[in-house]
DNA sequence: ACCTGAACACCGTTCAAGT
DNA sequence: ACCTGAACACCGTTCAAGT
């Protein structure tokens, strides 16, 4: 008989790479990077652990290949004709969201950075700067430079959240650390002392858009 | 007899938690993350795996003091009398630096924010924010973002030079990712396409200062 | 008070054996 | 080609027992 083509692209009860990643992402969101085992997910998969091992790697391209995943959902639906300056708070806002309901992800980020989606988020930041008429010259540092300050902020803001995630809330957290700042020595901590008690007001998502603005602020200022 | 006062503060060959932060430190640069285990720690230091739990609670707070010392040790020695903007660029090159040297910090970081070393890194920046005239209305939140900045993007530097430690050089790294980004489908990405060879030319630490300076610019320009 | 090291309950990963 | 699951070589952490 004839090589059967692969009439059913999919089975739904066959392995792949892709329902294992899906569900290794669910089994990191409900209890972060250790709640990610192969026996566990194995089980969740009715399958043997080793079996894993036919389509991923190791844990490392797991969690790398979860990662891009949950990145790329995000960058793909960038909005297409919004103002400049619009677009890239809205695509920030959506690495902001991604990594804040994923926080593994953002510890990740800092493990391994060259995730798949990288090439999108250069392309989307990088034409939205040049539309803002930054010079070519300084249009790759730019654009290098906003990327690597929102990966890094928003993965800040995720490792910020694991604090409060774990029981306690987010004002008894914040309002303790800032009693800890309000004891510092006030000699050798006058600016500390002075804006402790703002601590627990900000809004998280709030400040990482007055961050993403001040930095292209920045980068349009500083064109010349 | 009357309780012995502690007249030798430290013995060299007794275990404390400096002693064993110390040789954690030097596991982490020597091997990263997984070299870095409770049985190698104990055999360095000539003791029991168990002995070391008397002095740390676990892993996690091991890892926090190692990320700790390492900061610490740059924040401590901040410039005193230079310009804000070159005290600042000074402070954030510290944090740069250590981070580079000690990449499994960077990851730390966006596991544990709250460093013990953070009122230091918020009152240095802050403080030459206020000498740069941004108003006090606004000084809270722009030194959190320029704190998260640093940290942020020092982290995702590391993050980088992870991936030519290994083995490979940097150059052949990037030279590679900037094939495959001209590889890409230069009617989607045309940005991506524009710019990949520049990618494995930029200088890390200069585009670091860069940035910072992008957003001291864009704190010192929105000011109103 | 501090240290020892065996024991426990896990891991990631491999691999002969199956279909 | 893909899956199974026992086996291997590790882990972090605990704890009775020592000094």
């Amino acid at each position: 008989m004839a090589t059967r083509p692969q009439q059913s692209p999919r089975r739904t009860d066959a392995l792949s790479k892709e329902r294992i990643v899906e569900a290794a992402i669910e089994m990191l969101d409900a209890g972060g990077e250790k709640a990610l085992t192969f026996r566990g997910l194995a089980a969740r998969l009715a399958t043997g652990s080793g079996a894993i091992y036919w389509h991923v790697a190791n844990k490392d391209e797991l969690l790398a290949a979860a990662t891009d995943d949950v990145i790329a959902r995000v960058v793909t639906d960038v909005a297409g004709d919004a103002e400049p300056r619009d677009a890239i708070r809205a695509m920030a806002l959506g690495v902001f969201d991604a990594i804040d309901m994923h926080p593994w992800a953002g510890v990740q980020l800092s493990r391994r950075p060259w995730l798949v989606a990288l090439p999108q988020l250069f392309e989307g930041f990088g034409s939205q700067l040049e539309a803002l008429g930054v010079p070519e010259r300084v249009l790759f540092d730019s654009t290098s430079a906003l990327v690597g300050h929102v990966l890094g902020a928003a993965g800040q803001n995720a490792a910020n959240g694991r604090l409060y995630a774990e029981g306690t809330d987010r004002a008894a957290v914040l309002g303790s650390v800032a009693e800890e700042w309000a004891r510092l020595d006030p000699a050798r901590f006058p600016f500390v002392h002075r804006v402790a008690a703002q601590l627990p007001e900000h809004d998280d998502r709030e400040q990482f858009l007055t961050g993403v603005d001040l930095f292209v602020t920045g980068i349009v200022t500083t064109r010349a």
